[in-house]
DNA sequence: CATTAGCACTCTAATAAGGTGACTGCTAAT
DNA sequence: ATTAGCAGTCACCTTATTAGAGTGCTAATG
C-alpha cells in the first residue's frame, strides 16, 4: 500500500528524530522541522492515520508518536536520507587502515573498532567460515622425533594447523610419502564434502589410517571450532549509551547475549550474498529473551574472496543511514586496501594471512 | 598492631556479613550471628574503635558499619574462613573438564567459563607470553610455487605460523636448506633474546636474507600480538548483577575496563611465580577513572610447565573464601586432568596442543 | 472537503511533605 | 569493662500536589 507523499514526509520526520532524540515526537515538533506550512492539527490528523497503518505507536494517550518496527523498515527502505562520511569519520577509518594490517584477526579488530567508533554501537565482525574451502594439499611436517604438524592447505590459505604424535619414530620419508597420500586423497575436495556422513574415501592403505584419521579429526574440528570462535566484538559497553538499554534488566539481557557471541553466528551467518543485511527486531531469530535490537551487516571481500561480515548491533533506534555508509565505506577500503599500499604485494598479505590466522 | 581476638571476630562478622548482604552491618545482627553473648553497646564501641582504625566506615551517621579496603586486606590475609568446594560446585567443575580438551584456546575458555558459572563473577583467563620459549627448530615449508609456511618449533611447542612469498619459484631444496640454515641460527635462543635490540646472530648468507628477516618479524609479531590477543573473558554480563554496579556509570566504567582487555595483560602478567595474586582496589594498577575492583589470579600449569593465569575480577566486597576455594581447585584438576584420564597420551595432547593453539 | 483554531482532557514527571524504622552515640547505672 | 536506655540522625517509602507537554475532538473556515 502506498503511503501519501505527506504521509511519508511526516513518517520520516518521525523516525529521524526519534533517532536522534529518543523521546516521542510530538505535532508540533514535526510542523518546525519539516512542514512550517502545515497546522498541528492537521500533522495530528496524518499521525492518527499512520498509527491506524501500523507505522507508529503511542507510549501513552498524551505524548508524542513513536516508530514501530515496520516504521524503520520502511525508513530504511525509502525514506532514509543518504549521506556520506564526514571528514572525520574519514579521518578516524583512515587511522585504522593507513598502516600494514597483516593478519586477519587484526583486519577483523580494526574493522570492529573502526565502526564501533564511528557509529558509538556495540560492533561486531565476524571471519568467514571454512567449509566451502577447497582443498589444495596437505603437509605432514616432523618437529620432533615422534610428533608431527599436520598443514592443510586451501584455496583460501593456510589452514590451522594441529600436531600429531605417533608412537614410533617418524622418518623424513614416511612424512614425505605420507603427504603425497593425503593430498592426493584429499586435494580438490570442499572442507564440508570431507566432512559428510557418507564419506567419498573408501580405501586406505594401512600405513597412512593413522595420518587419514588425525587429519580428519582436525578438519572437523576446525570446521565446528572455527564457527564459535572467530567473532570480535568491539564497545560492548557502548550499549550502555543507548538509553533503551537504561533499564539495567534489558541492558543485562543485551550483555549475556553479547557475551554468548556464539549465538549471533546464524544471524551473522547468512548474508554471505548480500551486500548489506539489515535484521531488525523479529528479522534476527536470536534466542527467546532477548530485548529487541537491530543487527545490520556487511559483506567484506578483497580481491573477490570473502573475508567475513561485520556490523553492529544495538537498539531498533539506530542511525540506519550513518551505520549504512560507514559499512559501505569501509568495504570499500578494505577492498581497495592493497592497491592503495604498494601494489600486489600487499595484496598478497592480505589474503594470505587471512587464512594463516583463520585458526 | 595486633588486634584483639574479640576485634578480629567482630571485623569477619561484618566482612562476611557485608560480603554475603551488600548492606551497611548493624550492632545487632552481629550480636544474633557472632557474639550473642555480648550486647550490642559493647559491640558498638567495638565497632567505633575498629572505625578509628581504618577497617570499618559509615555511610551516613545513623547506618552501619561497612568494610575498608584495609578491611579485606585482612580478611583475607588472617580471618577468611577456610571453604572447600560444595557437591554441586564439584559437579560443574567435572562437567568442563571431563571431556578432553584438545586446544589451549579451549582450555582457556572452560576454565574462564566453570569460574564464572561457580563464582557467579566476571572471570579472565589469559594465556602465558612466550617471550621465554626456546626455539627449538625452524622449518620452511612449501605450500605453493611462491609461498611458503613458516613453522617455529619452541620448547613449549608448535608457534603461531605464518605464510610467506618470494618473487622467483621456491625449490623444495631451498626450503630444506633454508629451515636447516635458520634453525641453526636461532635454535637454542629464546625469543626473548633473539628479540633484543642487540642482535646476537651478526652474519647471514645472503641467500637466506630473505628468510631470516622474515622469521624475526613473525617473531617480533608474535612477542607483540600475544600481549594482547589471548584473553578470554567469560560473564561479563555478571558484573551487573553485583549491587556495586547497579549505578550505571559505574556499570559503564567497568565495563568499559573489560572491553578494553589489553589493560589488564599488566595485572594479569605479573604474578607468574605465585599461586594465587589477590589484589584489591589500588593494588591492581589498572587505568584511572575505573571503579574500585579486586582481580584474584591463580597461575595454572600442567606438568610444570606454565599455561597462564585465570581468575575473577569483581567488585572488592567479594566471596574471596570461595573464589579462592575454586581457583584453588582448578589448578589442581588442571594439573591432573591427563594422568586423571588416561595415561601419557593425554599429558601429551595437552601440552602440545597448548603451544599449537598459543596464537 | 481538507484544514485549522480552540479547548477539554490525559498522563508523566518533578517536587514537596510527612511518617517510619533502623542505627548510632552517649550517659549513667551495674 | 559492660550494658540498658534513650535521644538524635538519616535514608527511604508513601502520598499529595502541581506544572506542562501533547493529544483528540468539535466546530468554524476557505
Amino acid at each position: 500500500m502506498g503511503l501519501s507523499g505527506r504521509k511519508e514526509k511526516i513518517l520520516q520526520a518521525v523516525v529521524d528524530s526519534y533517532i536522534n532524540n529518543c523521546t516521542p515526537v510530538s505535532s508540533a515538533e514535526i510542523k518546525e522541522s519539516k512542514l512550517p506550512s502545515l497546522s498541528t492539527a492537521t500533522i495530528r490528523n496524518e499521525l492518527a492515520a499512520l498509527e491506524e497503518m501500523g507505522y507508529l505507536a503511542q507510549p501513552h494517550t498524551s505524548s508524542g508518536r513513536v516508530p514501530t518496527a515496520e516504521a524503520y523498515r520502511l525508513y530504511v527502505e525509502k525514506l532514509m536520507p543518504k549521506r556520506k562520511l564526514t571528514r572525520g569519520e574519514l579521518k578516524i577509518v583512515k587511522r585504522y587502515f593507513n598502516r600494514t594490517i597483516t593478519e586477519l584477526d587484526d583486519m577483523l579488530k580494526s574493522t570492529a573498532k573502526v565502526i564501533s567508533e564511528i557509529t558509538n554501537l556495540t560492533s561486531v565482525a565476524y571471519a568467514q567460515n571454512v567449509a566451502d574451502a577447497t582443498i589444495t594439499r596437505i603437509k605432514i611436517v616432523k618437529i620432533s622425533d615422534s610428533t608431527a604438524l599436520v598443514v592443510i592447505v586451501t584455496n583460501l590459505g593456510v589452514m590451522k594447523d594441529a600436531t600429531m604424535s605417533v608412537n614410533g619414530i617418524l622418518s623424513d620419508e614416511y612424512c614425505d610419502n605420507a603427504s603425497r597420500f593425503v593430498s592426493e586423497t584429499f586435494g580438490g575436495y570442499k572442507v564440508s564434502e570431507v566432512l559428510k556422513p557418507k564419506p567419498i574415501i573408501k580405501s586406505v592403505k594401512k600405513e597412512y589410517e593413522n595420518v587419514f584419521k588425525t587429519v580428519l579429526k582436525i578438519l572437523k574440528n576446525y570446521a565446528h571450532d572455527e564457527m564459535v570462535s572467530d567473532i570480535v566484538l568491539e564497545g560492548s559497553a557502548k550499549i550502555l549509551e543507548q538509553p533503551e538499554y537504561e533499564n539495567l534488566a534489558k541492558a543485562k539481557a543485551m550483555l549475556e547475549l553479547l557475551d554468548a557471541k556464539e549465538e549471533l553466528v546464524p544471524v551473522l551467518a547468512n548474508n554471505d550474498n548480500m551486500n548489506l543485511s539489515i535484521k531488525i527486531a523479529k528479522d534476527n531469530e536470536i534466542k527467546d529473551g532477548t530485548p529487541e535490537c537491530a543487527i545490520v551487516t556487511a559483506n567484506y571481500a578483497v580481491n573477490g574472496v570473502s573475508l567475513g561480515n561485520a556490523g553492529v548491533i544495538g537498539p531498533i533506534r539506530m542511525d540506519y543511514a550513518k551505520v549504512v555508509s560507514v559499512l559501505d565505506y569501509i568495504g570499500k577500503t578494505i577492498n581497495l586496501l592493497p592497491a592503495g599500499s604498494g601494489g600486489e604485494e600487499e595484496v598478497k598479505e592480505l589474503s594470505e594471512h587471512m587464512d594463516d590466522e583463520n585458526e
